[in-house]
DNA sequence: CGTTAATTTGAGACCATTCAATTTCGGTGG
DNA sequence: CCACCGAAATTGAATGGTCTCAAATTAACG
């Protein structure tokens, strides 16, 4: 397939062959779904809880999170997304959107209507299986999340919270050990169940052990093995072989 | 299928039947799965983290849990498990445990072979789907939880928490508010990141106010309503439509 | 029944929160 | 290019929810 690099969902495919062995007909069959490209702004909504579920969600550019609202306002994210990945699998299955999907910062999608991907799935067991992974990637790390704002304090979460976003963001070709790192600490604040003043404070504290340097939308790793040890960090759950 | 109401794994039939349509093949194909029983007691090791995964257990009778240790010794509980419910659904795929399962009270289990079970849902689009649903409400719920320990204080975690599981319970015919509940106050707090002191006097405070009675084992939810407003409990991410 | 596990109670300490004010950053228009 | 503005980050002090530690009571089990 000629346009591998330059077609829209080529990061989908790149990521998915670090996990799965696909032919050049997986490939072109993911280069034939339809979809819809879309734009979003800072802070807006890509998926609203609630919602019917028509299709799935591929962030091509730019950081997303996804969140759940309580009814006090307080407002809990439960994952962070970055390009290549589905922010919303699960709508492929189940009818309607059980949390919102919003944008850190100006990000474009491709929405794929969600009978194309099942019937893609359906034909090609070699992409099932890369979409099964996901899902089970994707729940692992919910996992994990349940244990780092359960039982660790707020420096360990914050650097447990760094050390998997960095992580990931290595793995997916996005920087190495210095990171475009959008999120603001409210959001932070809002992924590790703790407060945005808290959340200052706490990464104050991991600067000032010479661990990271975050500012101006940065993220610079300076000491891996100390963040990893401040974070209680142990990969084994994103199932990242490689 | 004769043998429906006695063979070990109809409980995973009648509750996959809720949710997806299956026929008298599927049903079949099921019963043909091979598979092991196992019994274990009261806070025996069913899955251990770092093990690798060949199998994947279903439990027929008594409670089980999901859990990953810390560093430090903390015990961060991710998940109960109800008869009939895979325990490790994931280890079909993923290689290794990323955590343990644990046994609440005496229970047993079906171990099916990984192979058994990837055959069964590749030649069977129903089974697969059965299988793929169970996944997705599973990653639901650990969203749900994230948001529970994340974001709520304690007596909203423990109330959210009952809510959960007493719905589940009923959903699958185990009781009509009044259950039988064998997890000690020890894992309650396990589960919502709290303390057993402090679930204890959250306990009290629930009693107090006539929402549930909890003693001895049984839970009995004496004020639905007010147990939901008091959890923030919203079932729409059970999924479970019935 | 004796023994251990589980629950309950009390008091003091602490981590994180709340609230409010200040400073810095990032973007925009003159 | 600089002045301006709102958003984001930072600081301080007081409050409070949950934890810790230790002891007492009750329940479960062989």
């Amino acid at each position: 397939m000629r346009l591998l690099d330059t077609h829209d969902l080529s990061p989908l495919i790149r990521r998915w062959s670090k996990h799965s062995e696909l032919s050049a007909q997986d490939r072109d069959a993911v280069f034939a779904l339809p979809f819809i490209k879309r734009s979003f702004g800072k802070d807006a909504y890509i998926i609203r809880e609630g919602q019917e579920a028509t299709e799935c969600t591929v962030l091509l550019k730019g950081f997303a999170f996804r969140q759940k609202l309580l009814r006090d306002g307080g407002r809990q994210i439960i994952s962070f997304h970055i390009p290549s990945e589905f922010v919303d699998l699960q709508n492929g299955v189940l009818g309607v959107a059980d949390h919102n999907v919003q944008a850190v910062n100006r990000c474009e999608v491709a929405m794929v209507p969600r009978e194309a991907l099942t019937d893609l799935m359906a034909d090609r067991p070699a992409i099932r299986l890369a979409v099964w992974l996901d899902t089970l990637i994707d729940a692992s790390i919910f996992r994990e999340w349940v244990v780092n704002v359960g039982r660790r304090d707020s420096r360990t979460r914050i650097a447990h919270l760094l050390c998997e976003l960095s992580l990931r963001l290595k793995k997916t070709g996005h920087g190495d050990d210095r990171y475009d790192f959008p999120m603001t600490q409210e959001q932070l604040a809002d992924a590790t169940g703790l407060t945005a003043v808290h959340t200052n404070r706490t990464l104050q504290s991991l600067r000032r052990d010479g661990l990271i340097e975050l500012s101006n939308g940065i993220l610079r790793v300076l000491d891996w093995q100390g963040l990893t040890e401040s974070g209680d960090f142990d990969e084994l759950y994103l199932h990242q072989q490689i």
